[in-house]
Order: structure tokens, then sequence, then C-alpha cells
DNA sequence: TTATGGTATAATGTATACAACTCTGAACTG
DNA sequence: CAGTTCAGAGTTGTATACATTATACCATAA
């Protein structure tokens, strides 16, 4: 019975995260301990964990007098975050490629980059799933070409702030008209990435990536100014002040 | 009174942080909770927060079975902890010097290259610990040029894995022969990355940062080679796997 | 009417009790 | 003698109780 083998500390973080992800207490709004716990059904101590957690993930902010309060962003520093984490992932680049990489791992995001193809040449028209979910897998690959745990480890935390992951406005309500050309293009990336990694050209390598990171920062713009009301659809996006 | 106004979560940061540092209970040790709260003076509960923020930090590790034992690094993750740092606060020079910086910050810092000058020609040679306070300083104030939180809060999470911050190989211990030509390069070094910021030349203010960054790696290098049983001087040099 | 102070309420920080789970070690069996 | 099982001790995960501190509200005075 899996309800059984999660511990309460997990239960709480998924609670907690879905709940100020989806917008549900926005805006630096106080979050009551006991509150909480009673909403999500377990104690006060498995719940205040999840927060500190949330709190060193950044979606959380912890109050001076006591307690916490939801995290509230600005476009800059989702801008900033995209930004940081192309520079994270252009470092993990520019490393595989001066030092070399595992080619079972070098062979692994080949298969990938395959099966992204296939997915965009799909018979009708795109596999979307698949493509999301191949896109992360290449990503996951990347952050462990340079064999570095320091390395992984920031990659992964920059991919936890809202807003900055690689697959951050690859959700389905994010379609838009020029979407599918924005996915051609990002795969065409991606060759390029691995090309410049495998022949050793770590400016290059860490340059396209930082490039490719941006795709994520179009996107969000993108989406501010077509279609400002997707708030409620994309997680995370409700804790972007409107400014 | 000190001692009342410190939360017993601070206090148990604080000694936690300071046991595994020194090497107390170094190498994958399993940490017991309440062996630990019983050292300390305190409950379970606190320690637990403690231990948990250290988790985030990188210090301690979950055990998948349940505890904690203490962090072990090698000599490859202190390189490129301080490689990351190197990547992170050269992102933050190349955006301040994109994004200009606000003059009051900039004349902070120019006093800031000043104060080390001047500790640097002190009459008895060197004022080291004007150094080290004043190098600490610099380094905040870049961290704060780019006005942005995302970028701030990385860098100080660099800063916080051990050897992997600014300050980490300047301690009096650490003195070797050729140190003084080191501090007088680094100067030299911050005053080139204060005028490229400036300038607005952000390739330029971000190489010479990440340059920066490696005099750390020099020095960790040096030490290993020169005087490797200093490990019980520098702080977190315990924990670093002898290989 | 506004500012101020006090009190009551409610929140957090901390300690502790209990239950579930690991790990150790020894006895037992093949 | 090696491997396995079982019991016990010890550990962690969780819940809850308590004390301290912050917050909100109202009364009172300027």
């Amino acid at each position: 019975m899996p309800s059984r083998s999660l511990s309460q500390l997990d239960r709480a973080l998924r609670g907690l995260r879905s709940l100020v992800l989806s917008g549900e207490y926005a805006g630096g709004q106080r979050l009551s301990e006991v509150a909480m716990a009673a909403q999500l059904g377990l104690s006060r101590t498995p719940l205040r964990q999840a927060m500190d957690r949330l709190v060193a993930e950044g979606l959380l902010e912890r109050i001076a007098t006591g307690g916490c309060r939801v995290a509230s962003f600005t476009k800059d520093d989702i801008s900033d975050a995209i930004e940081m984490r192309g520079v994270i992932e252009g470092t993990a680049a520019r490393l595989a490629a001066e030092r070399g990489v595992d080619p079972a791992l070098l062979a692994q995001a080949g298969a990938v980059l395959d099966i992204i193809d296939q997915a965009l040449g799909a018979p009708d028209g795109l596999d979307f799933d698949r493509y999301v979910t191949q896109n992360a897998a290449f990503h996951d690959l990347l952050a462990r070409f340079p064999n570095s745990p320091i390395v992984a480890r920031e990659i992964e935390r920059m991919s936890l702030l809202p807003l900055a992951s690689p697959s951050a406005f690859l959700s389905d309500q994010a379609m838009i008209p020029d979407f599918q050309d924005s996915l051609r293009y990002a795969q065409r990336q991606h060759r390029a990435i691995l090309e410049a990694i495998t022949a050793g050209e770590g400016a290059r390598a860490e340059a396209l990536t930082r490039e490719h990171a941006r795709l994520a920062l179009i996107n969000f713009n993108h989406l501010n100014k077509t279609r400002p009301m997707l708030t409620r659809n994309v997680p995370g996006l409700a804790l972007v002040a409107s400014e």
C-alpha cells in the first residue's frame, strides 16, 4: 500500500508544495502551522520539517518574528533564476567537454535525442508527453556528464526554483501557436550541445547551453504577453507578483 | 544576556557545525540524535532541525534507512566547489557590468579596496585580519551588485560549502612563504574586476572573477603538497578524504 | 479621534513520550 | 562451519504537551 510507504514528511512536502505552487496561499501570506497540519492531516513536527525544506528551496520565507510566509517572485527573479540555471548547466557542459564524458552516458544522451526526434515527427504532429519526458531526461544526463556531485547538486537546486526548471513551461496549457517551432529549435540546440561536448569544445558547449536555457525565458515572456491569465494552469506562476 | 537571546536551534547549528568542521566526527560517521542532543545540552527537536539545515548545506548526508552521517569530500569536490563559486560570482560580475550597479555600492567597494591596499602596505608588513575582513566585505558587495536575490542566494550557498568560501584558506595557520604575493595578486584582480564592472565590460568581469576564485584552488593544492598535516587547523579540511 | 497600554488569544519554539523500525548479536539449524 | 532466524536493544519518526513569545483587540486617556 503506497500510502503507508510514504512518510509523513513526504506527505507534508508534497501537500505543502502543491498547495503553495497552486497559488492557494499566494502572495506573502503567512502560513499557520496548526492550520496547515490540520488541513494536511498530520502533526506539526513533520509539517515543520517540510516548511524548513521549502524555505531552503526558496518557496517559503522565514519571518523574523517566527513562522513562515509564502515567497513571492518578481518577473526579474524568474528571469534571473533561468539565467542562473543556464549558467550552471552551461558549466556542466563546459566541464563535460573539457574533462571528457563516460561514453555510456553520451550514448544514452544520443538515444534520448533520437527519441525526441521521433516525438517531434510523430504522425499526428507531435507527441508532447514524450517530448517533455525525454527533454527532462536529457537535462538530467547533462547534469551527470561532469561526474561531479557538486555540479549535479547545484543544477538540481536551481531546477527546484519555481519556473526555473527545464520543464517549467512545457505544460499542455502553455501551448502557443509557435510552440512547435520552439521545440524544434530547442532540439537543434540539444544536438549542437551534445556535439560540442563530444568534440571537447568547452566554450561552445557552455554558450549553447546558456542560450538554450533562455528559451524558457522567451516562453515566459511570451506567456506573460499573450495569456496573462494562465496563472492557474502553470504551477508556480501564481507566485509571480503581477506588479 | 546573549545566551538567552540565542535560540536552541542557533545553538544546535553552531555546535553541530563546529563539531563537524573540526573533524570531531569525520569520515562518514553516523551521528546519533540522542547522543548529539545530550552533548550539546538540548533536546532532539532543535537538533533535528539543525541536522536538516546542515544536510541542505551539504555538510551532512541523509541515510536512506534513517539518520544522518557526516559528509566527506574528495579533492575533486573541493575543486569543483571552488570552480562553481567562481562561475556564480563571475555571473554576478557579468550581470553587474551589463545592467549597471548602484553607484553607492560601487563606491563602497572602492573604499574596501582602498582599505585592503592599506592592509597590504601596513608598516609591520601585513595587517592580516584586516585583509580577511575586507576581502569578505568585497565579495559580499560583489554578490549584491546585480541587485538580484536569486544570484545573492546562490553565491551565499556556494560559500557555505566547506573550503569553497572566499575566506576558506585565509587563516593564520595557512600562511605560506609566497602568501603575501598571492594576496597582492588577488588584490590586483579585485581592482580589475571592479574596473571591468564599472566600464560595463561583462565578459572581462566574468572571466576575471572566475580566475580570481581559482586562487583558492591554488592555495588548496599548495596546502596539500607542502603541509598535508594542517588538517586540524583549517576548518573543514578534516572532511576531505585523504585518498 | 488618535495614540497608547494592557490583556487575552493564539501562535511558535522546545521538550518529551511513544511507536515503529533498524541493526546487532547470539543461538540455532542445515 | 556457514547461514539464518529471532529477540533485544537502540534509533529514528511522529505526536503531543507545555512554556514562552508575538499578535490582535479593546479600553482608556490625551
